[in-house]
DNA sequence: CTGTTAGCGCCTTCAT
DNA sequence: ATGAAGGCGCTAACAG
């Protein structure tokens, strides 16, 4: 396979000046009105002998990078895999490609993270963000750097997000619960204090609150989307004296953790107790038994990201806030018991 | 936040030469018997002033970008999520950043990925191969881009790469069912041709072998990874007027589409049939009945992919051939029913 | 319609 | 122990 390196050897070989053939390959012939000829044999050329224009010189000229970055969790997370696949589509689609980051869950990774894309120069960066603080990220947004932000909202930071509503997202679970006659409903919650988590437990509280059922503060439990954290509440809304007769898990990992505990206990699900948990998945539908989830527009957060990223990097407009915020949707499957015609009581 | 934007201005705060603040910059500063007090000022004002060197006018000068490419067929699969995070990881110790490629199990959109990847001057390239088809990717090695192929092996293709010991993963699936009474053990397999299914159908075969039981080719069936074949292939397993007791699935998503096919025939796991399944998942514990699968290393795999890739960079041999083959866990759940003291027969 | 020139920021050779 | 100069490949400004 023949290959030339560079403009000046392309120009060479067709006996015409680099400028030429860079105005040809960029698509500015009309414009510098190049005679039809010379651009065909500019086009000839480059295909002939594989032509590729080094990035970084032109990226080095042009301060373009065609590139954007992506910082994520956990990429090993379906959901953020999920919305990684539809984020590197639409970008190729635009011309861009993207550097993967994975913060770990870890708030100074990010940081570093941050840094390390901004380094790369990549034209915007898209952050699902860890953790509770944020000052790392609006001191980073000084760098002018474009950002957006997915999964979260982040208030008091002018950056355009793109979420799911969480609130209507519990809201919807909640309602399916107690219209199958559940009224002493648990909630296992994810880190506090984030907007992910608020909006999600707001949503719980007004499903509630709609049908007047008092909010019991010791049946929404738990500080972390892992596993982990999963099991340890369920156990601990097991040992009440007044069990819940189902559970709202905020996150799928949050609903493995209580698969773990229930499974221990022996407990089935819907029999024994009923489930509904945030973030479908693939496997969801082939669970013991097929469990309730809220599905978020895994493909849509990604395009949208991509998108408004995509705009804020052309308009040159880093602090604009635009915040999408999309639909969930509630897909029933099996995992939570009708108990209408049942006396209530443990 | 003070940001200077090149080594001129730094150099101009500084009071000295572009020169010799590269040279510190770059750790030279013995090799040019900088003074100690000069390179301390320098670096002072490095970090004081948020110098980071401009990545691209140093690539067009070193040929080198500290970036690797990733091209895997689905990140969304979780099996390549996890890889991919063990990358990503092992990257970025090195100093490496990863662009990640989603190839859509399109042999055409890997082609191109390839090229893309070579025009972004990535300075080498894990694939996971897609297909039957491997002469794009060995017209690619011409270029002299370091490619290291993981998930697969490529026969005759001068290529490092990573896989998992699939012959003995099967092998021990099939044996452990087999030691639970089941002779008459079905195979739904992937993509035919490719080594990784061939390597997992002789392990299942030799499993068969080594206890006399004959192999039975309408046993043995499916020629697709995805979740769809899994559950055609189950349908048709089911029709057969002598039933297998057993399947062995050789992908995740092919035993996705067996449960669904279980599902819809009322049969349970591993009452009615029992199932081993390729790749484990974090779900794998907590479906109907818990699943036996065949796990494979992922982060080793990951691990090893990179530093291969790397040695192969910095030795400048595109071609050596170094496969490094893992071994594969079996992890035994409760989806292999004990047969053994059930009169044989439908 | 096409070419010449200069410079993006960096590192290395050569010079001192 | 430090600097000056040149060039990596590209494109935009300027010049015809």
């Amino acid at each position: 396979m023949v290959q030339v390196k560079n403009i000046k050897e392309l120009a060479a070989i067709i006996g015409i000046s680099a400028t030429t053939v860079s105005r040809v390959l960029n698509g500015k012939a009309t414009k510098y009105r190049i005679s039809d000829n010379t651009s065909k044999k500019v086009l000839d050329a480059a295909a002939r002998f594989n032509y590729y224009p080094n990035i970084f010189a032109r990226g080095l000229r042009l301060e373009k990078t065609e590139t954007l970055g992506l910082i994520v969790p956990d990429i090993a997370n379906p959901f953020f895999a999920s919305i990684a696949k539809s984020i590197e589509f639409e970008s190729r689609l635009k011309g861009y490609s993207i550097i993967l980051c994975d913060s770990m869950d870890s708030c100074q990774t990010e940081t570093i993270l941050l840094q390390l894309l901004a380094g790369r120069k990549v034209e915007g960066i898209i952050l699902a963000p860890v953790g509770l603080r944020t000052d790392h990220i609006s001191d980073f947004l000084e760098k002018g750097v474009p950002v957006v932000i997915i999964d979260r909202y982040l208030p008091g930071i002018q950056v355009p997000s793109i979420i799911t509503d969480n609130y209507t997202g519990a809201l919807q679970a909640v309602e399916h619960m107690i219209s199958k006659g559940h009224r002493k409903i648990g909630c296992i919650q994810g880190l506090n204090g984030i907007s992910l988590n608020t909006d999600r437990v707001n949503g719980y509280k007004d499903a509630l609150m709609n049908h007047n059922i008092r909010i019991e503060e010791n049946l929404i439990a738990g500080n972390d989307f892992g596993e982990q954290n999963g099991y340890d509440q369920t156990m601990k809304l097991l040992s009440l004296r007044d069990r819940p007769t189902a559970i709202l898990a905020l996150s799928n990992l949050i609903s493995l953790g209580i698969m773990r505990a229930l499974s221990e206990n022996g407990l089935a699900i819907p029999d024994d107790i009923s489930l509904v948990a945030f973030d479908d998945q693939p496997y969801s539908a082939y669970l013991a038994s097929p469990m309730t989830t809220v599905d978020q527009p895994k493909e849509e957060i990604g395009k949208r990201a991509v998108n408004t990223l995509l705009d804020s990097i052309h308009d040159g407009d880093t602090k604009r806030q635009t915040n999408i915020m999309l639909k969930p949707r509630l897909i029933v499957r099996n995992s939570v018991k009708d108990i209408r015609d049942i006396k209530m009581g443990s």
